[in-house]
DNA sequence: TTAATTAGTTAACCTAGGTGAATGTGTAAC
DNA sequence: GTTACACATTCACCTAGGTTAACTAATTAA
């Protein structure tokens, strides 16, 4: 599969996970994350963190392969990761861009156990907090609070695939490309262009000559 | 909005719930639909039964109105519903063709009573079994199949609108339309092609001409 | 530091699908 | 019945975005 070769995955780096330099700052990021839809206690909060374990993934790096399980869900501290599949024709099509205090997995596949549709990688060397399958339905169990929380998570990642579909149907990719711009700022400096054409749904040809159109004007 | 006037919510129509003709037949299918995904004992489907109702909605009737919240999850008997939105251009963007032997609703609206995003409407006259969602709750807790199988009816629920996204970026319109009368052959001669044309995000002139061109080679 | 890749731009040309308008067809309402 | 309206077809023309290819930055590897 193109891409793949010379990438090491992301499996032989997870174990020597070293401690985080300033790991207060960092799971406030992600306490935030949680309690700004779930209303959690510290000491659940302490507990949860206990579950997860937080590691460096280089650019480039695999965080998940398509054909196999996504063992793990991620919250992105800092850094940016993207998920695409790579259709018959061997077209490559950007599925999510996660940037920073964002989750991001194969969902289905992580639920589910079956094998991943999605490739999930680096764009850029990133510090992600990771929850292995075990550890998120420990924490579902013993946590009424992340139950929901990630409940929510599902939901929302299904209703904006929903909005996507809508958004693709009813705008032009300059709409779209403007929509998103004016969404996460952030995604011009982080992610590559032609990823984020592959996301919008057009080549990078057509999003550069999208973009003098608009800076012309 | 357009399409709604002179056409009764099903809310009116509720009440007045009249028993099956074939009712042995029917559930049947139903209790095939679940068991399909998970295996579910008599007495708990007999159970699950009793907390449902079936009901008849005519032709162009509402399901659920885009703006107020979805009280239920219907599985479809016999007929054909869809579901769609009208985006802030005034444009209508088929969503969901559900055929006989499938659930339909507006998940999330359900899952989260929010309003809904969408309408889901009758595009003839169907016989459909209602699951409100008190009683869904109820199911859930009372019985631990359901709880799973309704689990994977969104699971599912998100998959699919995933690989409908892969399908849109990968695909011409003519692809996806020989796909879809591949899988649903039934489509063709109950769905209206405008409405198989929104699904499939082109104009109904443009399904014409591509039927033309498949048929003229 | 330089060679090799990978990413971005531009331009000429092509094509799938949109638009608008005319024409036909089936079916519901009176 | 016939009037009306919603659906389908066809055609001529238009346009957003694809394709190919040449050229220029930027990165990365050696």
């Amino acid at each position: 599969m193109a891409g793949v070769i010379g990438v090491k995955s992301l499996e032989l780096f997870l174990l020597p996970l070293k401690p985080l330099a300033n790991g207060i700052k960092m799971t406030d990021q992600l306490y935030k994350n949680i309690n700004n839809k779930v209303k959690i206690s510290e000491e659940d909060f302490k507990e949860f963190l206990s579950l997860t374990k937080t590691i460096t993934v280089k650019k480039n790096e695999f965080f998940i392969n398509e054909g196999s399980t996504a063992k793990y869900i991620a919250f992105i501290n800092t850094g940016v990761l993207y998920s695409y599949t790579i259709n018959n024709k061997g077209d490559k099509h950007v599925m999510q861009i996660a940037l920073e205090n964002h989750w991001i997995s194969d969902l289905f596949s992580f639920l589910t156990n079956e094998p991943s549709l999605f490739n999930v990688q680096a764009i850029e060397t990133s510090e992600i907090i990771l929850l292995s399958k075990e550890n998120f339905e420990k924490a579902c169990n013993t946590i009424p609070a992340f139950e929901r929380f990630f409940r929510l998570l599902i939901q929302n990642a299904y209703v904006s695939s929903q909005r996507r579909i809508s958004r693709i149907y009813g705008n032009s990719a300059e709409e779209r490309y403007l929509k998103l711009i004016k969404t996460h700022p952030k995604i011009i400096q982080s992610v590559p262009q032609l990823y984020i054409a592959s996301y919008l749904g057009i080549k990078p040809q057509s999003l550069s000559r999208i973009r003098k159109n608009l800076y012309d004007k």
